[in-house]
DNA sequence: TTATTCTGCGTACAATTGCGCACCGATTAG
DNA sequence: CTAATCGGTGCGCAATTGTACGCAGAATAA
């Protein structure tokens, strides 16, 4: 047979789709068993226990698995621009669409952010800061917005990436095939960052609270 | 014995109580079953049946009754100031405290909110839309922001909602009784809305996309 | 080659699960 | 006072759960 280790991270694959499909039907990951699980595998449920330790565990290895995807998805959202008004408006559809394209995947962070142990709630924290710190960084790169110090530049990207993530949910919930309610939510997410960035432009150490 | 009424109310307090004890022990309501609530609360698994007819129908009364509960306390931390940034220092101020005294409360909506059934999610999304509202009618009365027409300013008070919202799970996972990051929290949380309402100062027809 | 190390399989068992049923005693309605 | 109502009890049963144990056969190491 083929090499050991392709055919371990196989099964180890196999059992990760099945918790995302667990997920996919409206289901929560806490609530998955691991007979469950192994049996959507198509693996007996002992076999489990050779890659994980618990559903805590697939759980935690799920979200570093889709940290990786994720971050090449901001890669390819990241664009250099100098208007920021364009900036927003395409970063929005681009990620609207991603989402909408990889329901499952969001679902599944989504419920983590708040559903999950601390140490799954922390590690998908991590990440969001790690986009805020890029976002940052390129805000800075763009020379927009010389006004704001290295500080108020992190807490812009911050309430930035938050403000998208926190949407996500409701993105998720939108009646699918209604393009109307979708362009709604584009266009109240878009005011959203506006609010923020136009805030951001007019910062200064007016506000010293 | 007492009124019958009374006392069925009570144990179904006990089974709420009990779900919220069970999300108390960093446990997700979703896995949470109808034999171990009773046992909780003191009584026969099938008398659960008497209230709910499932742990998800549990929940979603839960989330009604802890919302009356959330206006109770908007309403406390609603406040007739002129000075907003002394506004938005005090109002976030009462918020962590008190979700620092109501952990559990928050945990559980935190959790529902994107953990739920959709029905559930949907119950939230109202609230906080609710809050939303009054947040922007308290804003008109308060007559700060004339520039922003009634859609701007419903978008104004999404935003601020949803962001104290957001970030209420970071405060959550806070260390407890470390008075120095609960202190940078709050910080931060205060730039954020600062960035957004100076934003919402500036806010003109500038702006049209 | 032989020996070892894996990975998945099958069985097994006690604990827990949802839920149906009959029952009982107190409150309430007539 | 009588009878109906209704919330809680107790039992039972089939299904599902976590997890321990030994086994087999392939990949790897010697």
């Amino acid at each position: 047979m083929n090499n050991r280790q392709e055919r371990k991270l196989l099964t180890r694959q196999s059992l990760m789709n099945a918790a995302l499909q667990w997920v996919e039907e409206g289901q929560h990951i806490s609530s998955l068993s691991i007979r469950e699980v192994a049996k959507r595998a198509g693996v007996v449920p002992t076999a489990f226990y050779r890659h994980f330790s618990d559903v805590d565990d697939l759980t935690l290895n799920l979200v570093d698995e889709l940290s990786k995807v994720l971050r090449q998805l901001m890669r390819e959202v990241r664009q250099n621009r100098n208007d920021l008004q364009a900036l927003i408006r395409d970063s929005i559809v681009r990620y609207c669409d991603y989402v909408a394209n990889q329901r499952v995947f969001f679902v599944f962070l989504a419920q983590s952010m708040t559903g999950g142990t601390p140490l799954i709630r922390q590690a998908i924290r991590s990440e969001l800061q790690y986009f805020a710190n890029e976002l940052a960084t390129d805000l800075r790169q763009l020379g927009l917005l010389p006004n704001l110090d290295q500080g108020m530049l992190e807490n812009l990207a911050q309430l930035t990436i938050s403000t998208v993530a926190n949407s996500t949910m409701d993105l998720l919930d939108l009646p699918e095939g209604n393009a109307g309610a979708r362009q709604q939510f584009e266009k109240r997410l878009r005011r959203h960052l506006q609010l923020i960035f136009l805030g951001a432009a007019h910062w200064q150490a007016t506000v010293t609270g």
